[in-house]
DNA sequence: TCAAGGATTACCT
DNA sequence: GGTAATCCTTGAA
């Protein structure tokens, strides 16, 4: 929390968002984690060493970015949900854009389909959401597995600078993990910075 | 192989 | 506040 995470593709403006929103899938026993089920293809990067990335494909149309955590064999992972946008703001609105761009259906008739109507004016709505943020910040599955602790992939995190304002940590249960049941679908494991205007309108 | 459903979002009422 | 969109992964057959 409060640290920055940084996106830097060749030809494009370096990207950077200060996070803000997270939440922590803990072991096999936690019911709403990918790791429920035990050892898959999606998962595996979860059983490896932490600090590398695990993004995957949700609803069929998002990707969503994870920090592995915890010692290798032991599955556990950190969604990035949200992130304040601090540099390269044009280029995130260009990857929401693209993201709704890729997204429409190629028009077979005369019917005319509208252009993406992506909220990008709100510097508080463009990162908010961790579907949002890998559209923002360009990431998809093929970043899943890159080593966040350094820069040659292209997406690391680095610590808060020095006079970034505190984190003001605030917990909350999940988002989105009804069919974990009790009591995976209560425990507080989703934080937020409270001190944020990206998470002012975070659900409880 | 098959059917079910999802760590979300945008758009509608 | 409700729900469609959309593709993959998963467990079961």
């Amino acid at each position: 929390m409060g640290a920055r995470l940084v996106r830097e593709i060749p030809g494009e403006p370096t990207r950077i968002g200060r996070i803000v929103e997270v939440e922590a899938y803990i072991g096999e026993d936690d019911r709403a984690s990918h790791a429920r089920f035990g050892r898959t293809d999606r998962n595996a990067v979860m059983y490896g060493p932490p600090g590398i990335a695990y993004v995957y494909l949700v609803y069929g149309m998002y990707d969503c970015l994870n920090v592995v955590t915890e010692a290798v064999g032991f599955p556990a992972a950190v969604l990035i949900r949200a992130v304040e946008p601090i540099v390269g703001i044009d280029a995130m609105r260009r990857g929401r854009v693209d993201h709704a761009l890729a997204r429409r259906r190629p028009d077979g008739g005369t019917a005319t389909q509208p252009s993406p109507r992506i909220a990008t004016a709100d510097l508080t709505r463009l990162a908010d959401g961790p579907g949002k943020l890998a559209a923002a910040f360009a990431i998809g599955r093929e970043q899943n597995g890159v080593d966040l602790c350094e820069s040659s992939a292209g997406l690391w995190i680095e610590p808060a600078a020095d006079d970034d304002r505190p984190v003001v940590v605030r917990a909350t249960p999940r988002i989105g993990i009804g069919y974990a049941g009790a009591p995976w679908t209560d425990v507080p494991w989703r934080l937020i910075d409270a001190a944020s205007p990206v998470t002012a309108r975070a659900r409880r």
